[in-house]
DNA sequence: AATGAATGAGTATTCATTCAT
DNA sequence: TATGAATGAATACTCATTCAT
């Protein structure tokens, strides 16, 4: 009966852009509904809620973001080539995720307390493990300077990674991989004029 | 007896806390005045609405971020040595105003649109000019590296310094200066180990 | 101690002004503190309540209303000058008491019926029995048309007289009189030329 | 089955009903739900305000008088023909629309202000020319009394004939024709007993 | 799959009134 | 007499959600 390919997915992809665009609590159903062209109540034959919307497009985003993290994390690179991969991989997700990337910025720090969204937090502790860990290695094995205060330059680089969705417009003039290439080379090398 | 130190100061200062910890949207009048020790209604005695305690918290802090920002840019500084104290200033205001800057970072770039909050368009468009000018002198004279892409570093710059409000903690154990000097040790020289 | 002629009588006068032009309901006791001067909370040192300087306002009219309708009526007049009697000093109270009438006239009908109001009931039937009983005896002894619908006449007349508080102005070019002359002339005559 | 011939209308008769009887500021949107036997928010289903309820039922009424009026001063009649036209249609409105004439008399002069309800000054600008223009012609051509001041007749007849729909009850015993040609005697022949 | 209509819990705001000073 | 600050009840309006059709 049902041929519908992906209605779901569609309406999804509708609901993050709207989420992303007026944030989840200012976005009614009722403009969801209009963007997808149908009533509000109608919505609630395909999702259990507004909350399960969220829901969906937030862990879909982090299953296919930990896809990839876990295969950099697993191909046994040096630190400094593991830290290229992630924020390769990172500008990559927001280049496939922008809207659910935005919402995770703006949303997860309040959502992280809720039970249905614990994964959230489960997630950003991966992270940071994955992260510190690395920049730690890195100080270690020399590849880094060792003055390096990790947990600082951690969260300087988590930020602004992640931040990059809010401005990033896919029909830009910079390819993921390019703006990647530019942050590092800011981040590795500095901006300064070596003398 | 009580000299009454200004009780709007002090609810603008409770106001700005439940902002930023809620989200304007989120934060109902009830939450403000429960945090104030007073009913809701009792809060429109002090101030027309909801949304001018959000305008009178945005833009004392703006008027005070621009008369730093201002002093820094009139002092003839090199441009190594302006970005250096436009970003530390940055990181004193985060240590003055957290939870104004945090407000600031959610909220802006949907309240830009709306006409009362048009100062907050203005204060940008005078930022970028202020931070991009800076970067393209320094490349002009030398300091800076000359392959350097000085939109996307604004950019970067930009976004890690006031993202940092949504995690400074005034009695954490870095002052603002601190956190200043490693962010531009980072930004300027780099991570990596020089060979 | 105070020798504050009528503080109170300004107020309500006061008071009945904003009445009028904003309607009872409409009228926040803001609005009366700002055109006198003062504020909200102040005015009830003079008055127990909102309520209580309707009350004031609408029953010294009606004191003053039916003084000089029971001179009229104890007059001994014939049913024709007593109307134009009555008529007379309808529109000269209109000239006294403009804003009082003019309350009256638009709140009259739903304050009738709660308890502290109830001696605009009383007034409403002397009122309809005065009228009424004059013009009854003017169809028995003459005076007016035998094919009288008293009850119809009654009303047009009431209502026409009253309403008038809503157009009069004091400094305009007619005196109460001309506007009762002409008013009686109408009435009594017809506007139809006679052949 | 049930064909709902509009419930939009249904619920605007409801709405008008009590407006005319409580006055529009004093009727809360919960009163007009309880006379509709729904939640208050439910009548925002259908309803933009309170205010768009109140725009549409007077604005539907104007527009029907308006149709009428403008037919009968497109007949060519004389005029006093046209008065007697004028004031029997005026009636019958009053019968059809009884509510929305009491609410009409008893808030345009406070919602003329208002831009959107600027309708309401306009149709008194073109019912005074009407009015005032077949008196004046009235005048000329010898229909009516030379003596006459048209603006203060123009004023006593005007309220006099809306100031009806606060008394008349479709279900009393005269119909409108009857009490246009009661009041059309009384003005154009006088109540006095002609010798 | 989708609509039309309704619910009920909330949300900002208003306002008459109180009261210590 | 008047002020400044607060109360508490009400008010228009919003919105996620439900459900019969």
């Amino acid at each position: 009966m049902s041929q519908t390919p992906d209605r779901r997915e569609e309406l999804l992809a509708t609901a993050a852009e709207v989420f992303a665009a007026q944030g989840y609590n200012a976005t009614t159903v009722r403009k969801i509904a209009d963007a997808a062209g149908m009533l509000a109540g109608s919505l609630y034959y395909h999702f259990d809620s507004k909350e399960s919307m969220l829901d969906e497009i937030l862990s879909t985003f982090l299953d296919d973001l930990w896809a990839r993290y876990d295969a950099v994390l697993a191909a046994g690179l040096g630190p400094r080539e593991t830290i290229e991969a992630l924020v390769t991989e990172s500008f990559r997700e927001i280049d496939r995720h922008r809207a659910a990337v935005a919402i995770y910025q703006k949303e997860s720090k309040h959502l992280r307390t809720r039970p249905r969204f614990g994964y959230l937090a489960d997630s950003q502790q991966k992270f940071e493990k994955a992260w510190l860990g690395t920049l730690e290695r890195g100080v270690a094995e020399r590849a880094f300077r060792a003055d390096l205060d990790v947990r600082l330059t951690y969260r300087f680089v988590r930020d602004t990674v992640w931040v990059a969705a809010s401005w990033y417009r896919p029909e830009g003039q910079h390819s993921p991989e390019e703006i990647a290439r530019q942050y590092l080379s800011m981040v590795l090398e500095g901006i300064a004029l070596r003398t």
